[in-house]
DNA sequence: TGAACATATGAGCAATCGTTCATATGTTAA
DNA sequence: TTAACATATGAACGATTGCTCATATGTTCA
């Protein structure tokens, strides 16, 4: 008979966090698990940048950014303001750096 | 005539980590982007667990789990030791906890 | 109003991802 | 050695993802 672990399992069990928490989780960390999408917000890192800046500095289309930054908004990374033709977006919150700042921890330990 | 960011451009651009290091960023997160892999880390909070215990825990097969296991693996995010037939794994080290923290306050601001 | 600019968006396509299935590897005990 | 167990692995398939291209929306200025 295969080994049994009742007792592990059902403790583990307990104190897992719900199942559409976790999925949130997966799909927030999905969002900064994109070379585009990091480059975008350490680009944003000090300040503001309009849609056309981030482009030229990541020599992408103007609408390859555009997508990225609506999955950024989406995920509420990132938050914009309109000033005539132009948009600048910045990171909306300061979860975002420490984010970045855990993951750059990890990988240079 | 587009608009012009040359002074900004070229001061970001000057702080811009390297290529490299944004690529590994975005591979470390890709990993925590999967809800598979963050119920892993999850179960392996508080203790070590064998595979088979895992599978059971999730309700998903052995096969899977092992898959996810050698991404979190070759990520550094977990180890793993042997004890006879059996494989148990832990998390690697205390940035899998601080990341995924992190994460969580994000989404329950 | 119309032209130029800045950004957004939808469809489509190649590439990547997570699972399943079958099977291989490694370990223990009889 | 053989059977049973625990885990790992490779191929294959459907689903998702990120980009491109064409075009739409929104704003300013003449």
């Amino acid at each position: 008979m295969p080994h049994n672990h009742e007792e592990l399992l059902k403790h583990v069990s307990s104190e897992m966090p719900a199942d559409e928490l976790l999925q949130d989780l997966g799909d927030l960390f999905k969002v900064f698990g994109d070379t585009t999408r990091i480059k975008i917000m350490y680009a944003l890192h000090e300040d503001e940048m309009c849609v056309c800046a981030i482009a030229d500095l990541l020599n992408m289309t103007q609408s390859a950014i555009s997508h990225q930054l609506k999955v950024l908004k989406a995920a509420n990374l990132v938050a914009s303001r309109r000033e005539g033709k132009t948009i600048y977006y910045r990171l909306a919150d300061e979860h975002v750096k420490s984010i970045i700042a855990q993951g750059y921890e990890h990988i240079t330990e």
